[in-house]
DNA sequence: CTATCTGCAAACGTTTTGCATCTGT
DNA sequence: ACAGATGCAAAACGTTTGCAGATAG
């Protein structure tokens, strides 16, 4: 429903239904969850293109490829610096938004550098306990 | 080249090779990196002998599988708290010891209950920056 | 002796690729 | 007009599974 124009990306009607399911939504889709949303409104949709605006939308930083579920990537449209919180037994995920300062002493860090971190708590949720 | 008994399951000399392997390896290795080292010693290894092994391990907490690695899972036979250090340019990737004691206040755990915590820290390298 | 493991090959789910066609800009 | 996107099918990749034969305890 919003103008991407400010993307400087082609905007094709598949890329603006993905951009549009992406918006706003807290779920860390995977692709098959894009793919099954954006088919309804494309039937001709494909995974190639799902992949390829997610590559797109990923160069320009509008998008952060996850690594919370060891078994696929999930998307999360919120690329500023959060966390995440997973439940142990039905996997709902929750976002964490403060930042947390680490320092990390020149003896932990072997010489690296270190620009930023992204913590995965765990626990286990409301309707789980 | 250690003894094995106290971890009570089935010690055939393939799961031998892979817990030697393993023992003290702070490289964080794959399936294939562990597959491409026992086959060395034994011809005839499987990957699934090496999955159905890490899926021994892990059930008696030997291994845990992490998923700093988006593209495939890898293991670390450490199996104590710690974090990581993430190299963003070269993925070298090095241990954080360290434990921070970080609380969650109520209003941010949106109900749950939080049991743990694991940190990955990204940065750049001595031999890359 | 027997419950469990091994090794092979086939199957699986996710992601990538090649390519002819189509389309935003 | 044309650089770049789409859609399809095939391939690639990591991981899992079924099963016949082998083996640790």
């Amino acid at each position: 429903m919003d103008n991407y124009r400010h993307l400087n990306i082609k905007l094709t009607p598949q890329r603006l239904a993905i951009l549009n399911f992406l918006e706003g939504n807290i779920t860390h889709p995977s692709a098959e969850d894009i793919y099954k949303a954006v088919i309804k409104r494309f039937p001709t949709m494909s995974f190639a293109t799902v992949y390829n605006t997610l590559e797109a939308l990923k160069t320009i930083d509008n998008v952060k490829e996850l690594k919370i579920d060891s078994n696929k990537k999930r998307y999360d449209p919120d690329t500023s610096n959060h966390h995440h919180l997973i439940c142990v037994k039905c996997k709902r995920i929750v976002d964490i938004y403060k930042d947390f300062e680490i320092n990390l002493s020149d003896e932990l860090t072997s010489g690296f550098e270190v620009l930023g971190k992204s913590i995965e708590f765990h626990g286990v949720c409301d309707k789980c306990n």
